[in-house]
DNA sequence: AACTTGGGACTACAAGTGTAATATATAAAC
DNA sequence: GTTTATATATTACACTTGTAGTCCCAAGTT
């Protein structure tokens, strides 16, 4: 697959919408997005503007109005976006981060035992 | 405790120096980044500057040359990290990251043992 | 004492980000 | 067809970030 572009903050939101439901006009993204922010739909324009200009996002231009759908898949930017976390503060070990997770606290009994559950 | 500045990534790899080993001096942090990175001593300067202007950092100006160590805990850096981290890309689930780690096979066997200990 | 050098202060500067406002074109309503 | 709303395009603007460069000064070097 081609470069992932690199994907800010608040343009992640406007993608998690996307990969959920596509395609989808501006403001059905919108609609969607007044849920959880506060954003103006400007914002919103300029978001998916520069996501289109990056190339996560493609825009069909023969549909009025216009609808958008991803062009990256959310498993590789979601992985992306894990290996530099992880490398960023971790150092690249899973083992550190669950274990500072585990240490903290922050889990369940009941996570715990899934995320067990899952490493079967 | 106080607000947790906000640590971009490059200014993570100066912390960690600082994290591993404190107090040091500017060339002493420049030194040890020089073993993973390029970057101009100049830069470093600036990293430092902005670290102590953000509160991450503490420089001590009694001394010839400047000592710089951290003001911030790793531990509570790494949370606040983490947790936004997950937030943007797993909403916040830490179940769901395992799991596309695991389906992803980026984890050795002996990896996913030491995971499952982890968890006990 | 003058000269050089390393440290520190200040400055630079383009790209990316968050957060829109304004202007224009086009479609819907009347 | 003209007005009105809506969609799209263009522009704005301050802050952050990566990546240094320049200027100045005190401390050693000759």
């Amino acid at each position: 697959m081609q470069e992932l572009p690199k994907i800010s903050d608040a343009e992640w939101q406007v993608m998690k919408v996307l990969w959920n439901e596509s395609p989808l006009t501006a403001s059905q993204v919108i609609d969607e997005l007044k849920k959880n922010t506060t954003w103006s739909p400007k914002t919103i324009h300029t978001l998916l503007n520069r996501l289109v200009e990056k190339g996560a996002l493609n825009v069909d231009k023969d549909t009025t109005p216009y609808e958008y759908c991803p062009r990256v898949s959310q498993e590789e930017c979601m992985r992306k976006e894990t290996e530099s976390f992880l490398e960023k503060v971790y150092d690249g070990s899973m083992k550190m981060l669950l274990t500072s997770f585990v240490e903290n606290e922050r889990l369940s009994p009941e996570e715990i035992q899934e995320l067990r559950r899952i490493l079967e």
